[in-house]
DNA sequence: GTTGAGCGTT
């Protein structure tokens, strides 16, 4: 499977609506929403986990469209380490 | 009741 990076979030967004988002254009293994640990808010931004052989079909497909009124910014995710 | 570039809590 492979991570991708999904920036220009809206605050509201959640784990699910970016799993149910994401799966119109291929298989959505998991997603996560970065929240401030500390204040619990979100963070804007989140990793969305697809299928290996989806996940260039569904960056392209993704990336740069609206997302609740943001443009949303989709690539793979960097190493985390 | 706020904010807007960026790469993640275990």
């Amino acid at each position: 499977m492979a991570t991708l990076y999904v920036g220009n979030l809206p605050w509201r967004t959640t784990a699910e609506e970016l799993t149910s988002f994401f799966s119109n254009y291929g298989h959505v293994i998991d997603s996560r929403v970065i929240v401030d640990r500390e204040t619990g808010r979100s963070r804007g931004f989140g990793f969305v986990e697809v299928q290996d052989e989806d996940a260039q079909k569904i960056i392209e497909a993704v990336n740069g469209t609206e997302f609740n009124g943001r443009v949303l910014t989709v690539n793979e995710a960097r190493a985390r380490e």
